[in-house]
This record gives C-alpha cells, sequence and structure tokens, in this order.
DNA sequence: TTGATATTACGAAACACTTCGTACATTTGA
DNA sequence: TCAAATGTACGAAGTGTTTCGTAATATCAA
C-alpha cells in the first residue's frame, strides 16, 4: 500500500497530531488554494483504502492514521531502494549523506550506530 | 522532472546500455504482458517531457537518455528527505542500515566515508 | 423558530499515466 | 516485384488522483 503524495501530507498531519477532524487537517496543511471539500474526499477515499480509520459517532468525524510512520517510511525505501538504486543500500546511504549538510552531531550519531552494525 | 515508475525502467536501460532502439529497450524489458507500442508511446512522451532524446536520421530512432542516473537518484531523494522523512537525512539513513542486510564491506566503506565528512 | 453556518456524501470534471489498435511508411526477402 | 515484416505516429480507452460544486443534514445563535 502506497499513500500517494497529497495522502501522505494528509498522513503527517494525523501521525503528529494523533485524531484530528477533517477541519483541522484542512486547516494544519493550510494549502491557500484548495477547497476543505478536497481535503474532505481525499480522507474518504483513504478510509475506503484503509490508510485510515474514523470515528463517526458524533457529527464531525475523528480521523486517525491506520498504517505507521515508520511502516510507511520503510516501504517507500524499501521501493526507492529497487526502482532507484538497484537495490543498493549503501550507494543509497552514502548519496544521502553526501548530499545534504548533516550537522556534526547527527554525523556521529550515525558513526555510532554504523560501529554498532559492524560489531554484529 | 520526476520520472514515473515505467519511465525508470526504461531510463534504467538507456543508462546501462547507453544508445538504444525501442525495441532493444523493450526486449531488455520483457514485460510478458506489454506491447511494443506501448514501450514506443511512452518513449515518445518522454522525448517530449525531454527526458531523452534520438537520433532519428535511421529509420529505426535511436533514444539516448537526456538526464544522467545520478542526477534522478538525487532529485529523488531529495524529495523522499522532504515528503517522507520531515528533511531528516539521519533519520533515512539509519534505517535503510537498519533494514536492509547490508555487508561489512560495504558498512566499512560507508564508515570511512563518513569519518572524512566528520573531518570536513 | 428560523436563518446562517458547518459537516458529510457524492457525482463529475480535469488531468496524468499506461495501454493498445490502427494507419501509414519503409525495408526485406522470396 | 510485391507481400510480409518492421518501424513510427497518433487517437482513444481505462484507470487513478486531485479538484470542486451541490445536495442533504445537523448545529447554533439571535
Amino acid at each position: 500500500m502506497k499513500p500517494t503524495t497529497s495522502e501522505m501530507e494528509i498522513l503527517q498531519v494525523l501521525w503528529e497530531k494523533k485524531s484530528c477532524s477533517v477541519r483541522e487537517v484542512h486547516e494544519s496543511l493550510n494549502k491557500k488554494d484548495v477547497g476543505y471539500t478536497t481535503t474532505l474526499k481525499l480522507m474518504q477515499i483513504m478510509l475506503e483504502k484503509g490508510l485510515v480509520v474514523r470515528d463517526s459517532s458524533s457529527r464531525s468525524h475523528i480521523y486517525t492514521a491506520n498504517i505507521t510512520e515508520e511502516q510507511t517510511q520503510t516501504s517507500f525505501l524499501d521501493k526507492m531502494i529497487d526502482t532507484v538504486y538497484h537495490g543498493s543500500t549503501s550507494r543509497l546511504v552514502m548519496q544521502a549523506l553526501g548530499h545534504s549538510n548533516t550537522s556534526k552531531e547527527e554525523l556521529a550519531a550515525i558513526r555510532e550506530y554504523l560501529e554498532t552494525l559492524e560489531k554484529s
């Protein structure tokens, strides 16, 4: 299951806020040029797809993500390594490190993690 | 410019073989359930988009990728870090390392690269 | 109460992607 | 030579995504 770009934006909000009405999601996104019913429709479709669940006991339905963020990240990652990097994780890692200016602290954290991986 | 999945498959062939006729690309892909004209049409659209160029001096046109593989990889990577990892490269790197079984040699290579990054 | 506001449901339009059929042109070989 | 094979061009159908308008319903406030 691979959420679309718009669906990802909505999921980000739900992951951050736990549970939300459509209105809350729509306002968090605050896309100037997109109407409320668009967000509503997207979330209804996400419900059909099983990406979210909702509590419809009150008039304004409350939505919650039905997949975890980590789950989703690794699923995107796997697909990307496969289709863009020929399965080479290390190539992806090196490019990622080289291309963005990661802070010294982050680099150190990654190195430590790497050392524990190398020991096992 | 973000190639679609089908376009990526075609680009992979072009990157590997440098220059190809539609027929060659189609056969390299050897998708059982997709006709030749589909590949042709896709490549014509890619031409319009500027993803490929072609030499049409002979009857069977010869296509060449017009973007580099590295360019494309980093463009996917940047988008992914942005939309899936909230801009956190280190989180992506850690997940990538943790999730796939990278060989000891690759891990060592990454650590060395990391150390040079830390020094600069 | 009743009119304004907020909410959901839903159909449909606009767009992009993938697929194929068909028309037409060129090459090949029997 | 001329029929078969090969190649390009292109329209159109099918599907998925994003967008919105409108209708129906519920809530709220004066």
